[in-house]
DNA sequence: TTGTTTTCTTAACCTAAGTTAATTCGCTTC
DNA sequence: GAAGCGAATTAACTTAGGTTAAGAAAACAA
């Protein structure tokens, strides 16, 4: 199924051609190799066990990925709005089964394409595979920072980070997920909210 | 102050020369920017607020990387032993200071590179860039099942996994820094350890 | 509107881990 | 061997957060 330019957003577009430079053309062979993939709210978009063979950009919608331990737990890794790219790296990067759980919090429309595809135009655009590369670096810093947030900060502090730094997303999702995010559980996360409002 | 080749371990000559693919002299002449240097037991390799201008490979000793919260607690996220890269990665690729300490918990012997010589060399050596990347790449995964660890895992689990993995390291550093390591204190690593050795 | 489901909050209880401080252990050094 | 030091353990106490279950609130559908 083609993918029309004009159905794309102006967001997937500058992406490619102003913040990874491609030229006209590089962008409407990569366009070409995408193809459009909607997931409802709950259902998955990967879990444990199958193997990433797609990279995928998250159009709208918003995705948390997750572990589940022994006794069934969920406890979310991060979460993903639109604009964001999708998938498990260390899978996608060895096509051998994952480790996690990519869950569509509300219904969600992805652009993706496949990692042979992918791996081939990164060979053929030299300045696509920069930037893939330049993303995943950034993405490793904030993996570092979040590592850093769960063993340094409070409960308390974790949820006031987060909600300065994305407000926006407490209108969006459950707080049961926030509560998982932050690595508490959901009664302590109100106790937690009704003494912060008693200030 | 020239490093002559028969001075530097095989694990070194090997890393770059078998596992990164260098030829004789493109290892000879990427050798040629690294310097020696030794940081004594309990110094500071580097600190927050520094800019990590080199990356360094640990020949011999340990260090522990960590972070020191607002009441002065120390909040190790990894250890570093012989034959690892050492380094503030985010420092390193943004030339801006750094957020975590790197401290020796044993006399340590370097071999480092400044990071313009290693981006120059990346230049002119694109094998050596692809295993630099690759290395990142790798590195991130295993951050990202830190991040997974610490969240999934009960205190127990994650000493026992510990233990498991890396068995050794129980005769190297102290029980403190393991114990920051699990994110635990030091008695409650105590209580744990009687616990599992009465079972 | 009503009924249904999901989510959030609250309460009561419990437990594991934090805190502080004292004690013991082990190692070094004189 | 004794003294001194840092590290590890232990004990006593405190508390934040987990657990379970019940109830309130909100969202959704019929």
């Amino acid at each position: 199924m083609q993918l029309y330019r004009s159905e794309i957003s102006t967001h997937f577009v500058e992406l490619f051609t102003k913040s990874a430079g491609l030229s006209e053309q590089e962008f409407e062979l990569l366009l070409s190799h995408f193809q459009r993939e909607y997931v409802p709210r709950k259902y998955f978009y990967l879990k444990a066990g199958q193997v990433c063979t797609h990279t995928a950009y998250l159009n709208a919608g918003s995705t948390r990925t997750f572990t589940i331990d022994e006794k069934g737990g969920e406890h979310i890794l991060f979460f993903a709005f639109e604009g964001w790219m999708i998938g498990d790296l260390e899978s996608y990067h060895t096509q051998e089964p994952g480790k996690w759980y990519i869950q569509a919090m509300e219904d969600c429309e992805l652009l993706r394409i496949s990692s042979t595809d992918m791996k081939k135009l990164e060979a053929q655009i030299p300045k696509l595979k920069e930037w893939h590369s330049a993303k995943q670096t950034k993405s490793h810093f904030a993996t570092l920072n979040r590592l850093a947030e769960v063993k340094t900060l409070t409960p308390e502090e974790r949820y006031l980070n987060l909600l300065k730094q994305h407000p926006h997303i407490f209108q969006r999702i459950p707080l049961q997920f926030i509560a998982s995010y932050l690595d508490i559980e959901p009664p302590s996360l109100s106790r937690l909210r009704k003494r912060l409002s008693c200030k």
